[in-house]
DNA sequence: TACATTCATCGAATCGGTTCGACGATGTTC
DNA sequence: GAACATCGTCGAACCGATTCGATGAATGTA
């Protein structure tokens, strides 16, 4: 492969000179630049990532840390990667998606071998472990979740206290006295999936406030465990007029429940849901809902990461929430 | 952040004994093998992936490309995404993944600039334009998906052909003569997805063959227009007993809509598919099929991948055709 | 005309590893 | 006990870039 001693001798100029003309760091004389741009092109010449890293210690590359849990809904999860992908590529950043179960570890091996400029972490949890990790890396963080501890790292998550007002105010408004609220499963609550209970708790405390009933329930995360709890909450809740559901393997398959049980929306129940546009899209959805936004997160996530990159005291610590937006698709009455 | 020449001070030894230290090329006394692990782990020593790569010209990273297209199905996707990642690393490899659109300028990127060790694939087309990259790259590469032109290159994928024979045979078998076939949308034939058409005239051939009726139709990739087309097709086809699903969307949505249209499987139609185990648990899907096996195939090209990287020639190319497996699950009379 | 700037380029040092050849000290073999 | 291996270690070269300081030529200014 061409190295850039190659192009210098073909072009008759040092090397520093070829680096220079690269770089655009130091003026170059139209002549030699066009030497060395025809030296390049003939040559086939690229730069030597690895060599390139070594030089200026920057690798142009940001670690994805994410993990697939069985209680995890993939095409939700799909769509921050896709959006960190997508966002990282237009900075002229790569990917290195790393899928470890083991989290702490990940984060220490590519952030410590300096693999990575910077590093993403999906699905970040109340205390989550791999934060001990960053937290003592020389590469900063862009949390996407939020963590009990968010003291000099990132944050970016939609809120999730805010869009539970959203949505109580909502069938509230519209005269909704008995809602259900269907939340994740249980093992998320657990595991220290924060988002859920920040939910749940501001939706409980809405309607507290208003003094009308919220009957909370878990989710399921695997057919045919899903549709059954469904039906098992609905059956026990005869008089609710209203269903707030938060959790994407369960309003996926809402429709066919509802219409296997003859219940029409939003004449016998009005529902109300959280989820991506792209995602209602995919197995449409016909609910009012709150946009989740995976990608305007992602985006951010990865825009405030290149800034602290290129400046670590960039600016204080941010914990940021995305606005809920309400999405109206008529499902509610 | 500590390099290899601290260590070599702490320890009062040379860098290269160090270097010789970790890689056990060569052998070391007891004592200094000591006082290196001791120094090492005071210091918080790991090696510089970046001054690694430069010194071996192997940088333990495995590119992954793909692209989401509109008319793909997310959740299949990912099944290989994750088998990809997970057999990559249980071999010591990262994974760079890359998600541009701009497919052949991602691979000459990421190969010529010598960031990866080999390339992986996804989703290869007919006249897949990445070949000609990868053919042209130091790297060796494996895809998953069958191009028009398989030489130079390592193949994985399903057996189409023989699954849609599979299915056939066993509809057959079973007494069925007027079968539906639903083919993924018209577009991935337009694009080039060879399996679209494997899959298809395997299908059609048998059924010639045997002097049964089979009729052809696309499947959608969005909502409604997945359920609006299922109907359509149903409907032109009172007669069918059977009914071939070849395609992720429209599987996942079929059990609603065949519920809504009172049709009871097997009793009034018998189905059959092609799906993964995990993407059936996900979707509750109750159909006899194909298994898809994309953790197998994700395995096996990574494993094959990682052999040509340490060795060139290590042998002929292959085309390897993952044996299809019928799983049956009683949606058939 | 002399001096200060600016421009274009070069050489050398550096980043952090790996690896080859050499070398002294020990251990074997006949 | 001479010849030969083997063991453990070191120094130097090398991988392929970037970057700093220096330098000569061209240009501007007083």
């Amino acid at each position: 492969m061409a190295t850039i001693g190659d192009v210098a001798r073909a072009a008759g100029v040092s090397r520093s000179t070829v680096s220079y003309a690269l770089s655009g760091k130091r003026s170059i004389s139209r002549e030699t630049r066009d030497r060395i741009d025809e030296a390049i092109a003939t040559l086939g010449f690229t730069v030597n990532a690895g060599a390139r890293a070594l030089a200026t210690s920057e690798t142009m590359v940001i670690g994805l840390l994410l993990e697939f849990h069985d209680d995890e809904f993939p095409p939700a999860m799909l769509q921050y990667i896709l959006a960190v992908s997508t966002a990282a590529r237009e900075k002229g950043y790569d990917i290195l998606m790393v899928t470890d179960s083991d989290g702490p570890g990940a984060v220490k091996r590519i952030t410590s071998s300096n693999m990575v400029d910077g590093v993403v972490l999906l699905d970040v949890t109340h205390d989550d472990p791999r934060l001990d990790a960053l937290r003592a890396a020389r590469q900063p963080g862009a949390l996407v979740g939020l963590p009990r501890d968010t003291q000099d790292v990132d944050v970016f998550d939609l809120d999730f206290g805010e869009a539970a007002r959203m949505l109580v105010d909502h069938l509230y408004g519209l005269g909704h006295r008995k809602i259900i609220l269907v939340s994740p499963p249980r093992h998320v609550f657990d595991r220290g999936g924060a988002y859920a209970w920040r939910f749940r708790d501001a939706a409980v405390e809405r309607a507290a406030r208003y003094g009308i009933q919220i009957y909370p329930y878990y989710g399921e995360s695997q057919q045919p465990g899903i549709s059954r709890s469904l039906n098992a909450i609905l059956d026990s809740r005869p008089d609710a007029t209203a269903m707030i559901v938060h959790n994407d393997a369960s309003i996926a398959v809402l429709p066919a429940v509802l219409h296997e049980r003859g219940v029409q929306v939003p004449r016998d129940l009005s529902v109300v849901s959280l989820y991506s546009q792209d995602f209602g899209r995919s197995f449409l959805l016909p609910y009012t809902a709150v946009e989740t936004s995976p990608d305007k997160l992602g985006r951010e996530a990865v825009q405030h990461l290149v800034r602290r990159i290129n400046d670590l005291d960039y600016a204080p610590t941010v914990a940021k929430f995305i606005e809920p937006e309400l999405t109206i698709r008529g499902s509610t009455a």
